[in-house]
DNA sequence: TAGATTGTTAATCGATTAACAATC
DNA sequence: TAGATTGTTAATCGATTAACAATC
């Protein structure tokens, strides 16, 4: 496993892998061939294979993968395969849904603080999370040691909210924001824009 | 605009440079350069020039791009010069906050049904939605022509759900389900997965 | 005109795939 | 052993970028 450099888009399709394997073991499969996966995934099977050998050898000739070594393999590499702290910034309709969504307990990332300016919210409850004031940011995440963030409020705070999440310590954002983030290079970023996405079809209409 | 076929990573970056220059306008702005439009997104100018230049020639030497007019032009491009209809197909947490949010229509994306099959909910009304039974979707969404939908619906129903979208004449289907769809090459599909886009960036940790 | 920036070409860079020896 | 599938190489394919003539 030694990965010098592994492309980002790599990087990019280990989750998708994951997340099949997951639902394969589910279904009580045990092994699985990369042509296999492949058909599920819409992708060749040597794509498949060259991305995994980058980090190693997990298959066997003849036989395929074993899902649930893989999974774990994966897991390690990807560096899920332990509990992570989760800030989520924005309690409005959006901060609400990503709150109480189940699939990020489920994958091991836990949301542990929920923030928003708005005084209106400031101290209520939301589920089984007290909102915190904005100003309070700066310490909870640092004094947590905080990496990763969630950003669910209008596009005109989203900078400013990313520039105190950076300094406090976040390394990682997923932004639901509908702008671009401006962040230092060490500190990775992903978006989600619905309309984006929207967008990006209706092309072929 | 002989466009015969553009590769689509060009057409997933249009609508990117179109939010951007919409932002722009709001801010006053009437004429950008491609350095500056690239800076704020973190790609090369001639990235930018070489897209736009799939589709026609937008800008003028010397000065840059007249931002009204190429947003309109990216609009025509991506025929979000319309008003389009939406299904909504799933009526919980994270359907609800889709409902909600103010963005699509504000993008000339209109929701106009939502789905579910639980019979608590149908009938029921979600903001402005009155929730209609799953077993409606093939008829209604037949006579109202629907080309777009948005799943948000559990990973389990969701490809069941896809089948009778597509059956039903829908031909892009946003999911935010975790699981890759098995559909027809005529058919769109993008994806937003959140856990997925976390464990893209947890590798760098 | 002088300065700036486009649109486009050609070169570079990187990603995907076909194919097959190795091997289970 | 015979059959199947991996891991990997080399070739292909496609995307990005540097550079500059054209031109506003």
């Amino acid at each position: 496993m030694i990965s010098a450099d592994v492309p980002d888009i790599i990087i990019g399709r280990l989750p998708v892998y994951l997340r099949a394997l997951n639902l394969l073991l589910e279904e009580g499969r045990e092994i699985i061939a990369s042509q296999e996966l492949a058909d599920k995934l819409g992708i060749s099977s040597a794509q498949i294979r060259k991305d995994l050998s980058h980090f190693g050898e997990f298959g066997k000739q003849g036989t395929g993968y074993e899902i649930k070594y893989l999974r774990e393999q994966l897991r390690k590499i990807l560096k899920v395969d332990r509990e992570l702290d989760v800030a989520l910034v924005g309690a409005g309709d959006l901060g609400h849904a990503i709150a109480h969504h189940g699939n990020f307990d489920r994958n091991g990332f836990h949301i542990v603080a929920v923030f928003d300016h708005n005084p209106q919210k400031i101290g209520a409850n939301m589920g089984r999370f007290q909102i915190l004031g904005s100003e309070s940011m700066p310490t909870v995440i640092q004094e947590m040691g905080i990496q990763l963030a969630i950003i669910a409020v209008p596009a005109d705070s989203a900078q400013q909210v990313a520039d105190i999440l950076i300094k406090a310590g976040v390394r990682a954002i997923l932004s639901y924001a509908p702008i671009t983030l401006n962040v230092p290079s060490k500190v990775r970023v992903q978006y989600i824009d619905p309309v984006v996405h929207l967008q990006r079809m209706t092309y072929y209409l």
